[in-house]
DNA sequence: GAGTTTGAAACT
DNA sequence: CAGTTTCAAACTC
């Protein structure tokens, strides 16, 4: 009997030769500071594109450009206007202030939530450098470059509606506010990332009405917001925070009435936490994350039916689901509310499976909300993708457990691992694993066709060059579309269609530059 | 499609 | 935390 440690050093050598760190065997004995990460998107942007001399280009109209396409599983249903690090450029509401109910003045009401903005490729370049890769090359992945594995669509749910993942949150009192009531100030605070742990913080300026308190200031994790707030309005600020739990939500009931001055370009979602649940549900599960339906579908926006998105008439839909998630269950015992459910685990409700005394859905919300706090007590981590990129330090193209295959030989899909066609490592604690490079087993499945090479895009630097390629031809196209679609002569539509590229060139010389810095 | 095997999740 | 049971997916026939 041989483990996965035991080969580990033979194995080691093959790997780094040929692998980036984040696949290499073993990879989890170097040191893996942040400084030494993997290498980027934008690294790699930077050996493609070295010696290259591009003029900065102002983008004349708000077309889509590369960073402006939506990234991360939600991203492509809203977009923000502002800055997450550049706070309401209105006054945060103060004590007093009241929000009339209804599309008047200058209350910030569902419609007018409905309206998309545009983000500045300024910003979201900011917002990209800050983010770890692994979400950006997971969310560039996912949004819009995995066209080929877009799974079917399936009915909307209120579920749906779940807000992504939030750079911002605003905090809100406990109760909706009602036409004529005063509503204390609304709280703007910033999801911070922990650069230690990844862990998801929370920093929020007081509420004016808690200025005068001895508590200056809120710091900590989501979870301790339970008391006095129980309602968290969530916006998505154009980057994802990685959440542990896509999909998963709670109730989602109608949204609400935020304050006018908050520069939100979506609507905030309430998400009806239970009184215990915040304190009780720790940092592993993100509240704001939720599988949300794309614009981009040309499926009407869930809650605004009438909006119309602003973006340029890309023909691929955004989503968050990949094609597996999307496999449909066949849960006969757990009601589909225990990690033995693949929907549930990837927190996916269950559609068109063939389970039977099914609770996962939208008609069970209660008990499915119960469930996952369950799941979260005993196992904070529970719903984190297995494989590593789910948090800083997590190594991409790892499983975070390791398999515990003892007949199998890791090398059939009973294997976490070779299910995910990555390689046991070193953290691995199966028997007679035969799941690793210089397998002799390995390579006759492998050319056998049972096993998929690795991508070519498995490779960092060859996954983000193809990434920036292929999303700068989506760009491309959808320019030339267009053109065609207003009637444009060729040579104008040669023009918009240099121009595009232009930005796009833009926009990775910046990504160099800032991940050169 | 039924039965078996497998390993993760859940439980004790 | 280790051992056992439960569970659903993968696999075989």
């Amino acid at each position: 009997m041989e483990s996965c440690k035991e080969q580990e050093q033979s194995v080691m050598h093959s790997d780094v030769a040929v692998m980036s760190p984040s696949q290499s065997h073993g990879s989890q004995a170097t040191p893996h500071t942040p400084s030494e990460r993997e290498p980027s998107c934008h690294h790699s942007m930077e050996n493609g594109g070295t010696g290259a001399r591009f003029h900065s280009v102002p983008p004349p109209n708000p077309q889509p450009t590369l960073s402006q396409f939506p990234s991360g599983p939600f991203a492509d249903f809203s977009f923000l206007q502002s800055s997450p690090f550049q706070f309401p450029l209105d006054p945060i509401p103060s004590v007093g202030t009241r929000y009339p109910v209804g599309n008047t003045g200058a209350s910030w009401t569902s419609e007018k939530a409905g309206h998309f903005s545009m983000m500045s490729a300024e910003l979201c370049g900011a917002i990209a450098s800050i983010i770890p890769d692994s979400e950006e090359e997971n969310s560039l992945e996912k949004g819009f470059l995995r066209q080929d594995h877009l799974p079917e669509q399936r009915p909307l749910s209120r579920t749906d509606l779940c807000p992504p993942a939030s750079m911002t949150v605003f905090l809100k009192p406990l109760d909706p506010p009602e036409e004529g009531m005063v509503v204390p100030g609304a709280t703007a605070c910033q999801v911070l990332r922990s650069i230690d742990s990844g862990q998801q913080m929370v920093h929020c300026e007081p509420p004016n009405y808690m200025r005068s308190s001895s508590e200056p200031q809120f710091q900590g994790n989501v979870s301790e917001f339970g008391t006095p707030f129980r309602k968290v309005n969530a916006i998505q600020m154009g980057k994802v925070v990685p959440s542990s739990v896509p999909g998963l939500c709670p109730v989602l009931p109608q949204p609400y009435l935020a304050p006018p001055s908050l520069p939100l370009i979506r609507p905030t979602t309430t998400l009806l936490v239970p009184p215990t649940s915040l304190n009780s549900l720790n940092s592993g599960y993100n509240f704001l994350s939720g599988p949300c339906f794309s614009q981009f579908h040309q499926t009407p926006c869930p809650v605004y039916p009438d909006s119309q998105p602003k973006m340029s008439p890309v023909r691929f839909s955004a989503t968050y689901w990949d094609a597996k998630s999307r496999k449909p269950c066949s849960c006969t015992k757990s009601q589909c509310l225990k990690l033995y459910c693949d929907c549930f685990a990837n927190g996916d409700i269950c559609s068109n499976c063939k389970c039977i005394n099914c609770y996962n859905n939208t008609e069970h919300e209660y008990e499915r909300y119960q469930a996952i706090k369950i799941c979260l007590d005993r196992n904070p981590e529970a719903f984190r993708p297995k494989i590593g990129n789910g948090k800083r330090g997590e190594i991409k193209g790892r499983h975070n457990k390791g398999c515990n295959c003892k007949r199998s030989g890791c090398l059939k899909n009973y294997c976490e691992c070779y299910e995910a066609k990555i390689m046991c490592s070193s953290i691995c604690k199966c028997v007679s694993c035969r799941n690793y490079d210089e397998s002799p087993e390995r390579q006759t499945v492998v050319s056998a066709g049972s096993m998929d090479l690795p991508d070519p895009g498995f490779y960092p630097i060859a996954k983000c060059q193809k990434k920036v390629v292929e999303t700068t031809c989506v760009c491309l196209l959808a320019q030339a579309e267009e053109a065609e679609k207003e009637g444009h002569t060729e040579a104008q539509a040669e023009r918009m269609i240099l121009e595009e590229f232009g930005q796009c060139l833009t926009q990775i010389v910046q990504s160099i530059f800032k991940s050169g810095s």
